[in-house]
DNA sequence: TCACGTCAAGCAGAT
DNA sequence: ATCTGCTTGACGTGA
């Protein structure tokens, strides 16, 4: 079991996703802000090392409009190095590295444009872990997408389209169940179709499921899961309390994530934990793990 | 220097 | 018809 945090650290004071505005574009901005990005994305994981935390969700943002058509920079040769070193650091310390695009990116949905974009960001997420050098358990996480008024046509359309990407980028997906539109069982069932490994999210299972206990549900996810894409990997992160049901909580609640651990521990994973105050929560969790016959592993 | 309107992109439910 | 939450910040203009 490793234990990892996304994207942002909120200690050592730089940052691993800056940008700037589409009307801002240039070469020169670019190359900037990408060069700060990878800067900033080796001392994130330098200090993650120090203290035990081994898995990291890099920001979609690492390269500012990427799969945008304005950006016609070759930035995947000119930065190869700056990846490249990246890279041996993550490999030398058996970092697990996951990337997850945003609400814009939906493969299933009818829109042709929607659809175009969507795969020119997933070769752009596919670019980032294959300029690190990343073997097969580095994955991009991804929602089914919209239902659009009929979910097994819907679900059909995500099989055919993922179909349709480049193979770099299917070996590179997971899908994840949201809160909202498809559940874990919904997932698996792409999963039959497709055989994409299904991310177990615990909180949107929590408000939106077909019943299934926490533990039934990651059990059945696990399983979607090959020796080459790695221990499943499990979004973990639990209620703000007084807050409207949905909200992530500020900081790791101890005993909810201790009970969480108790309960699965039958099954071996990778911890991403969603949780507002990122780094010093993972903190937390490496400590509470550690009693934990997983995280000694 | 600071305040604050806005930022590439989608969906679905609420108002 | 328009706004809001997803992830929440931070860019950058205008004063």
């Amino acid at each position: 079991m490793k234990i990892g945090y996304p994207c942002i650290n909120r200690t050592i004071g730089c940052t691993a996703d800056r940008t700037f505005r589409l009307k801002s574009y240039s070469e020169s901005r670019l190359i900037e802000t990408v060069e700060n990005n990878l800067d900033c994305l080796l001392q994130i994981l330098e200090f993650n090392v120090k203290y035990n935390i081994f898995f990291f969700r890099i920001t979609s943002d690492l390269v500012p409009f990427a799969s945008h058509p304005i950006n016609r920079f070759d930035w995947i040769n000119h930065f190869q190095n700056l990846f490249e070193n990246v890279g041996s650091f993550i490999h030398k310390h058996n970092i697990r590295i996951s990337m997850h695009p945003d609400q814009f990116i939906v493969i299933n949905s009818p829109d042709e444009g929607i659809w175009e974009r969507s795969r020119a960001e997933l070769v752009y997420h596919t670019q980032v872990l294959d300029a690190l050098e990343l073997d097969s358990t580095a994955r991009i996480q991804l929602h089914v997408g919209g239902v659009y008024g009929n979910k097994p046509a819907s679900m059909e359309r995500f099989a055919l389209r993922f179909s349709q990407l480049p193979a770099s980028v299917q070996s590179r997906l997971v899908i994840e169940n949201d809160d909202r539109l498809f559940t874990v069982a919904d997932c698996l069932n792409v999963s039959t179709i497709t055989g994409i490994p299904v991310l177990f999210d615990t909180f949107h299972h929590s408000v939106n499921n077909s019943g299934e206990t926490v533990e039934q549900a990651i059990a059945l996810c696990a399983e979607t899961w090959t020796m080459k894409d790695g221990l499943p990997m499990v979004d973990y992160s639990s209620q703000a309390p007084g807050e409207r049901k949905g909200n992530h909580a500020e900081s790791l609640d101890p005993d909810h994530y201790s009970t969480f651990l108790k309960n699965t521990q039958s099954i071996d994973f990778d911890i991403m934990l969603e949780i507002k105050d990122k780094e010093a929560s993972a903190l937390k969790a490496v400590s509470l793990s550690k009693s934990d016959i997983r995280f000694l592993n």
